[in-house]
Parts: structure tokens; sequence; C-alpha cells
DNA sequence: ACAGGCGGGACTTCCCGTTTAT
DNA sequence: ATAAACGGGAAGTCCCGCCTGT
């Protein structure tokens, strides 16, 4: 048997296979994607693939604590925290989101919630794990909105529940954008999730 | 090695089999559920299972076209279709819906939306029997909002849009409640979304 | 359970059932073909096609009996045994199918040897079926070849073997026109036994 | 439950199965042979089975190109090529046959006509494949034929075609032989096939 | 005679994880 | 650490024949 083609390059591997899998799960789901394609699509030998992960749920674990979670607080956490106020960082995000889906030819919706949907039911590791990333998720925008209920700049909310059904809508639009590979639910649920907000942030974007 | 006693009833069969995925793949998920676990659960001959439904996909097509559909149909369109107002029937689905979830011991989420996320990906007829779906739950709140605006009982909304915010805030709420198996995320959905509709029905819902 | 569509013509049935196989069988061979693909063709109920054939190897019996043998019967054995002389009944019989080949699109092979390669070493009722269509085919050249030696039209060939080599090579060379998907290699087959035929038919001949 | 005990050996495993197939493909036929068969004759996993010859076409594409095609070479192309003359090396060959199945007990005719009557119509690479042997087998002895007319040996035969002949005319008993379990046809094949050779061999071989 | 539901099993293929070997 | 071979089993599909009912 032969030596040939090895480069070692343990964290490169590693990154590599959770790269072509976060894809992969996103795209395709975890289920019905197999771990001989990961294989494949990332030119990893199996020796190498099981030396790095011996299971497909410990990948799938990997995955979302390192790609899923990466992809929230990129996506959502920063943006918002950084923004002026949480009406502006979701109004940022989301239409961001939809002008990025126009230009794309493919609808593979949330990735938190494609491997919530699937997960979630099937082992309490990854339940908890999702779990965290969705506390996450919410308690930052809620944090957001208490701030700026602080500063007066908006009114007549409840932080947290406001930030989850955000968090719901968004994530229930996007599932509808995948089912229809269209954006015009995403779409009209921002259209209506925008005119809400703008009503507890009223007086401050009147003046505008 | 022949039992003799057999009694044909195709449509029993069928509705046992669909029965039992529809539960399978409601709780487990499409690609986790094997055919023979259905076989077993359903007590079904294969060559019977394969006579009725000769491949997986076609046995989820019916699923999806009889039982997710059905579901849908009685657990929103005509609720919300028979209510007085678009505003009552939608609380009165969440509420039900709140309650169910408070006493049973297990989340396993929205079937229509369990079904598309797994299966929207993966087959262009699956796609599109789920979209008909999502539509008909769309058109139905949508035609109740415009219904109660012409009826001048609600203001300042687009009855489209909204029914787009209430079905993806539903959903997204219902897959997080599914990860979080807790029913706080559904609840504080609720609370907010109901805050904002009482919002646009305001008047005639005060002086009750 | 409905009871439309019934059409009372046992024989009919049975003869397009028949036809159906031996076309199936010919071109596909006996084992790649599903009994159900042929209830399909012959649209025919599970039920009725059992009823005339309870056994895919009593269909292939019949098959074999009632169409392969009459196949042979009337493209071989009445030719040749109506002919002048065997020489004549040959040659006309190899330009014959030469011809046909020429003409359509897919050559399947000879019917007999299709089948007997498939089935003769599975069961030994069919296989002796089989044997006596060659026996039946070699007897009646090799008749002919006698009778032709007896009136001095022909010299210096053994009748039987002859007759076997010409069944052979004609065999032989359809298997390969088959597996080339051309007439070539029957033709020059054809051309080098033609070729020795007329030394042994040469003095007749010569003077025509 | 692991044996533990193991030893890498993927070319004794190729060759072990691919042995075993090709028994089995000449004896039962392609589509007769399931492949759990051959995995139990081998005495080989399935993942180790899988791992070697993904499908059955593939492990059938292997049988033809690796066995078969060598059986061809051993058996008529090197005889032939290395006799002092085409006649000579025929008759080496035909008549080592006869003697070989004389001591068998059981006929299963010839593997390259058995693969391709079976194969030739189902697949076009498999085809392709074995069109290539039969070329190469017709290509031998036609060069043979030539060299012996050059070298004046031979007389009055079209060298392509007498090939042509051979080969048709073996195959073609060797189908009749497998039918009839009997080498009778083989051998009156011979005989017949044998005179004809002797006269355009006439000169060199009487004064011997 | 015919229509269709059904039993039981076998088919090929695939998949996840481990072991050998370099 | 990496490459390839391998173990064991299950997945979905199909197939033949029978049985019930009209």
């Amino acid at each position: 048997v032969s030596v040939k083609n090895r480069t070692n390059d343990p964290e490169g591997l590693r990154s590599k296979i959770a790269n072509v899998a976060y894809d992969a799960f996103s795209k395709r789901g975890y289920n019905a994607t197999a771990m001989q394609d990961l294989r494949d699509d990332a030119n990893v030998s199996g020796g190498a693939f099981s030396h790095h992960f011996p299971s497909k749920k410990e990948l799938g674990l990997f995955v979302v604590r390192n790609r899923v979670a990466a992809a929230v607080q990129s996506g959502w956490i920063e943006p918002v925290s950084h923004a002026p106020t949480a009406y502006e960082g979701i109004k940022t995000v989301f239409e961001g989101i939809i002008r990025e889906l126009d230009d794309q030819g493919f609808i593979s919706g949330c990735p938190l919630n494609n491997m919530a949907m699937e997960l979630a039911g099937l082992d309490d590791e990854m339940r908890s794990e999702l779990d965290g990333i969705f506390n996450a998720w919410e308690f930052a925008i809620a944090e957001k909105f208490k701030a700026d209920i602080e500063k007066g700049l908006a009114t007549q909310l409840h932080p947290a529940h406001m930030a989850t059904l955000v968090i719901a809508s968004y994530s229930g639009a996007m599932s509808m954008a995948k089912t229809r590979q269209s954006v015009v639910s995403l779409r009209n649920c921002w259209d209506q999730l925008h005119a809400i907000l703008r009503t507890h942030y009223a007086a401050p974007i009147e003046h505008l």
C-alpha cells in the first residue's frame, strides 16, 4: 500500500471537513448527507476523517458549535449589538439577507433552524447546544431592546418577547422562503415586522 | 407458510400506513425514519406496503397531501375562517396549541414545517406540494384580515403581509419550542404578537 | 372492489401474454424480465395472469413450446423443407435474415439461442424442450441434405454434421451480430459458408 | 463484534471475488447470480465487497475485462498464434476442448458467449467490451489464415470471413452442447469444419 | 375468468465506524 | 497523522406467487 499524497496539516483538515460538512448539512440536511460524500467532497481518506471526527454525531456537534454558532454570531448578534439601536440592527440584517438571497440562485434556509429541526429531537447533547445558540441570539437582541428602552428610544415593547418574535418570524419566514424558493415570504414578513417596529421607535424615526 | 386469514381492506391499510408514517415523520423526521420501522409499526407486510406505496417518496407525498394538509386545514384554516375575526381566530389557535403543549410531554413541532425543512430541498414535487399548503394557509388568514378591514374592525395592517408574519412567527416559535422542549418560546412570541394585533383591532376590543 | 373493465377472452389473453413475454424474453432476457413488467405490458391483472400462467417457469415453457419452436419452424424448417435443395433453402433463409436485420435498428439475436443460453442450465424440463427444438431444426436440414445427396445434387458432405455446422454458425454469428449490433458478422459468416456449400453443389450450380 | 485479525490483501480479495464471480456468471449466468451468493462463496464481507466493486455492473465489467478476455486469449488466441498454421491451431483448440468436455460432467458453454448473450443488450459499456474481445479473437485467427495463404500453405479462403465462421460455429456449437449437455454437437460441428479446412490446406497436408 | 390486494422474502446498494499499514 | 481496506449490518426497492372477492 502506498504512502503517496500525504500532507500533514491537522488543523487545515479539520477545518476543511467542517466547512464541507456545514455546507452539506445546510443544503441537503444532516441525515440526507452521507459521511462518504463528505469524505469525497473534502478529498479526505476514511482514516484521516475518522481520526478527526470519530463519529457523525461528533462532527455534527463540532459543526453546530463552530460553524452554526459563528454564523449566528456574525450574521445577527454582532450587527445588532454594534448598531445604534435594535431597530436599525435588525433592519440591516433583514434587508442584507433579502439582498443576498435576491442575488443567489438557491435558498437553503437558516442554518441554525435547519440543524435544529432535524437534530433537536434525536440527540439531547445536540439539542442543548442548539438551545444555547437560540438563547444567545435572543439575549443579544433583548439586551439591545432593553438598552433602547432605557435610552428612551423605544417604547411599549417587551424586550425579550419582542426578541423572540423577531427571531421566530425570521426563522419561520426563512423556512417559507426555502420551501418556495422565493424571497417574497421573507420580504413580506419583514415589511410587516418593520412597520410594527417603527411604531415602537416612532418619535426618533419620524423626525429623521 | 400462509396464514389463510386475510381481509382485503385497501383503504384501511393505506390509512393505517399513512397514519403511522405521519406520526413518525413528525416526531423523528423523514430521513431518520426507516421504511421497515413503518412496516413493523403498522404491522403490514412488505408486499402490501409496496403495493400501496411503491417508494418512500410516494409515501411522503401522500402524507403531505393527505395528512399534513389536513392538519393545517383543521388546525388553522378552519378555526380562523369560522372565527368572528382573524384576531380572535388566531388567538384561539395560538392559545389552544399552547395549552395542548403544556399538557403534552414532548414537543414535536409544526408538522408542515418539519416536513418542509427536510424535504423542500430534496425533491421538487414535494416542494411544490408544501408550497401549496403554505399558500392556502396564508391565503385563508389574509382573506380574514381583509374582511375585518372591510368591516372596519381592523386597521393599519397589510392583510397578506400580516398573514405571513403570523405564520412565520408561529412556525419559527414552534421550531424554537421544539429545540428547547419548552412552550415558553411559543408563549412569549404569542404575547408579543398578541399585543401587536390588539393595536390594530384597538377600538372594537377596547369597548368590550 | 370494482368489477369494471373485464372481458372474457381466455385464449386472447393467454396469447397476448405469451406474445409480450416472447418479445421481452427475446429482447431483454428471461431473468432480466420481471413478471410485473409483463403484466403491465400486456395490461393484465395479477389474478388473470396467475390464472393462465401460475409461475414464471410455466410461462417460459409455454413461450418456448409455442413461440420459439414456431419461430424456428416458420423461419428455418419450413423454408428449407420446401426449397428445391438444402443449399437454396439455407441461402434463402440466411439472406432473408440479413436483409431484415439491415432494415431493423436493433439486433436481438436468435430467440432460440437467447433462451437456450439463459435457461438450459437452470431447469431440466426447459433444457429438454430446447433440446427438442434444436433436434427438429437439425433433423430437417440434415434430411434435406440427405435427399439432395440421394438425388445426386450434393456430394462430399455428411448431412447431419453439415446441418450442425449450419445451425451452429448461424447461431454463433447471430450472437456476434447481437453483441456488435451489426450485421457484418452474419454477412461475413454467410459469405464463407455460402462459398463452402457451393463446392458441394458444384455441378448443378455451374451449368446454371 | 469484530474479529481483530485481519490482513489487508486488496489484490487477493479482488481476485478472489472476480474468480468466484467468473465461475458463477459462467455457470449460472449474470442475472441469475445474486451478489449475496458471491459474497458468501468468496467469504467476503459486504463492506469489503462494496469497496472493491461498488455495483454489480462494475463487477461484471471487471470479470469481462480480466477473466473472459483472458480466457479467450489463453484458450484461443495464443494457441492459434503459436501454432504452425491456423488449421493446426484451430484443430488443437477444438479437439482439446472436446477432450476436456468429455472428462467433465457439466457443460457450461463458452464464457464469452454466455456473457455476451445476456449482457450485450443491457448495457452499452459492456457491449463494447465484449465486442472488443470478439474483435481480438477474430483478428488473431484471420491474421494466421492470411499468413498461411502468403506462405502458400492455404488457398481459396477469405481469411477474415473464415475466421468469423470458425468462431461462430464454435460459439454456436458450444451453445448447442450446453443445451444438450452433450459434446456431440461440438464434435459433429468440428468434424464438418475440419473436413472443410482440410480442403483448403489439401496439398501440404496430404504429403505429410 | 378476471381484478386487485397481499405475504414473505431477496435483491442490490449504501452507510458508519474500525482496523491495518505506512 | 494519513491512506486504504475492511466489518457488519441496514437501507429502500422489487419480485414472485397466492389469496380474497366479484
